[in-house]
DNA sequence: CGAGGCGTTGACACCCATCAACATGGGTGG
DNA sequence: CCACCCATGTTGATGGGTGTCAACGCCTCG
């Protein structure tokens, strides 16, 4: 029923406008889902990490409408499926998780659209910051108080919706303020309440705040 | 098993930080879901039309991180719901309509994140109306060269993450352009060709291509 | 007929992008 | 072990897109 697969930084799982093959769980690593737009810019909409399902649309849609390439050298488990009914009786937790999966997306992309929309730049950085950092929480992928991230300061640029020459700007400014530090691909959380109150951060929208009868099932 | 809700324009469904009650399919109207930010400045992440799930992140959260609030009068139907799981056992079709959904919703959102990141208020606005068009028409809601919308300038700035000013003076660059005309919430659509070519638009992303074996549940 | 919501215009300021040039540093091969 | 190189990070100057503010016009509805 389930298949490994491995990718090594950089390759892509798929390209826009390709047909879907199948279902991914990503067991290990970091992959980015990204658009090229004329002019040669490029948004990423989206990283996956351990946990996260990946192209759970092709139950929809026939083609994938991103880029989705990995970070860093990547783990998947490829997913048979044919439709989600089949998929609800046979592997129900499966349908269930997947359905986690995607309300765990959807309310981190809602929030990402609020802070292209309506955040400066600092307060951008701050928020994703803060984000990535629960993320790896929920995922007991962090401890201390330095992030290693995969993310190159490009990479934040197009994360965020900004020029990559901003993004230096912005950290030297929270570096000022005394809230982080980057340092190739290290993130010192110098005060992380002082980075919380400057993201405007408020972590419930990851935790699956008091519902206590529902956890994340993997 | 379902109870139908009525809300006048300008009702809230659900307020940022409540609890959710239920889960709800828009039978008629429009609703908008929106955060307020420190500032007093707003973000519109969506908006919700007939045939569209809302509060379906019930299942996993308990509370609302956004404002839910109909723009125009409203009807919609009560959907009792104890926990996914259930609802796949005794109510598989709802399951799946609720995926499909879901699935959607992503979709425009991972679209809004581009536009956010990446275009300029001119690509914006002209993306977002191909956007509500192919919607309208997917809904059966649509004939004519005129978007017939409940959504003021200052909505659209809310929804592009721009100010209200701004949205002026792109519609008249628009209207310069022989694109499209804006008057009291009239969009008529002059030049709909030029205007997908403005917006850089590729509509497969709403119409679940050419999955033939896939429709829309409802 | 008045009022208030909505739309519009112009002047000005600021955030962030662009461009060009330079610094750093880790990896590779000699 | 060193020299080189290319990816990455950094800085400053300049400009454009968009926000802010203030004031005014239009239209709808009571």
């Amino acid at each position: 029923m389930r298949k490994r697969v491995n990718l090594g930084a950089g390759e892509a799982l798929i390209r826009e406008g390709e047909k879907y093959k199948c279902m991914y769980l990503v067991e290990d690593g970091w992959l980015l889902r990204a658009r090229f737009l004329p002019g040669g810019t490029r948004q990423i909409v989206n990283f996956a990490l351990p946990g996260d399902f990946l192209c759970y649309n092709m139950l929809m849609f026939e083609r994938s409408e991103f880029d989705i390439v990995a970070r860093t050298p990547v783990a998947l488990w490829e997913l048979e499926t044919k439709s989600f009914r089949d998929m609800m009786t046979r592997h129900p937790g499966l349908a269930e998780a997947l359905m986690w999966s995607n309300a765990h997306e959807e309310a981190l992309l809602a929030e990402r659209v609020v802070s292209l929309g309506r955040r400066d730049a600092t307060q951008r950085l701050a928020h994703v910051l803060c984000e990535i950092l629960a993320r790896l929480q929920l995922i007991e992928k962090h401890d201390g108080d330095t992030l290693l991230l995969p993310l190159l300061q490009e990479d934040f640029a197009n994360i965020l919706g900004l020029s990559v020459i901003h993004i230096v700007r912005v950290f030297n400014r929270l570096e000022q303020m005394g809230v982080v530090k980057y340092k190739s691909r290290r993130v010192q959380l110098v005060d992380l309440e002082k980075l919380r109150r400057v993201a405007g951060f408020d972590g419930e929208y990851l935790y699956f705040s008091k519902r206590n009868d529902v956890r994340a099932p993997f």
